[in-house]
DNA sequence: ACTATTCCTATTGTATTAGTATGAATATAT
DNA sequence: ATATATTCATACTAATACAATAGGAATAGT
């Protein structure tokens, strides 16, 4: 019951992203040492952004990548569901992997599980990540100033 | 984003205890025969959720499992919380793991999200899965006769 | 041409989860 | 008492998925 640290790592670089939106690409290696991430790592993550559409990437010498939506308009949920699967069990999506589906009351249980993750997620945008994180950086600083 | 197996199988166990709830114990033998488990990998589980309150076990020969409470009274996230960890992240209880929690807006996204997690999952009782399980019974068995 | 970047594929490492083996403790029945 | 059937406890092994690295090809700006 953990999200995979792919899809930690996805989150973090979409709101660096996010964090610099309308001010040009951004190099992945940049990403990598703010972040404290393995830039090989990120690579992967980054690329499968980019083939779900989350991303616009530019190749060459001062490429890099940007966002290819505005930040209101990605969710949590459709960068998590990129990077791993949202359903919590396999036998809801695909009934055959078990005989049993038409007795089965974990089924629903399972089937409501799933619907509640998604639902959280993609009410969350990254603006309002943006929002959040602007907020908290506020207190921080007036606390330790 | 998998629940594991173990939570699975520990919910179909829990489900033949409440189904036959008030006719005395069972001997995870024929538990494990009937959903077609391991009884040396289910005698793991059992013992968990023994050690969690929810079962209760009788030693010696015509010994067994019952539930330790009636099946409106135990939900499935008390099953499934005693066999793995419910929180998605491990830095919404341990801020220690990561120094930016002061800054991280992931924090909310994951403290948001394992609460979805466990209201859905506690508002689910046992008594709740047995009634949708004969519900469905009737509708398989009306369907193919 | 040179350089800095993204892109692609294969491989390795590692941790977690799943499952097995063996035998001790305990209670019942004969 | 003894035999038998069960739970209890611990140690070990196997399988799988996840995380991370490696090396180089393609591309574009200078």
């Amino acid at each position: 019951m953990k999200v995979s640290t792919k899809a930690r790592y996805g989150l973090r670089l979409m709101m660096a992203l996010a964090n610099r939106y309308g001010q040009g690409t951004a190099f992945l290696k940049d990403i990598a040492r703010d972040q404290e991430l393995s830039e090989k790592y990120l690579s992967h993550i980054v690329m499968e952004l980019r083939a779900a559409g989350l991303v616009n990437a530019f190749r060459g010498s001062n490429g890099g990548y940007v966002l290819a939506r505005e930040p209101y308009a990605i969710t949590v949920g459709d960068v998590v569901k990129t990077l791993e699967d949202m359903m919590p069990v396999n036998c809801v999506r695909e009934p055959a992997v078990c005989g049993r589906v038409e007795l089965c009351s974990a089924n629903e249980v399972w089937r409501r599980l799933g619907e509640a993750i998604s639902t959280t997620l993609n009410q969350i945008t990254l603006a309002d990540m943006l929002a959040w994180s602007r907020q908290k950086n506020e207190n921080y600083v007036m606390y330790y100033l």
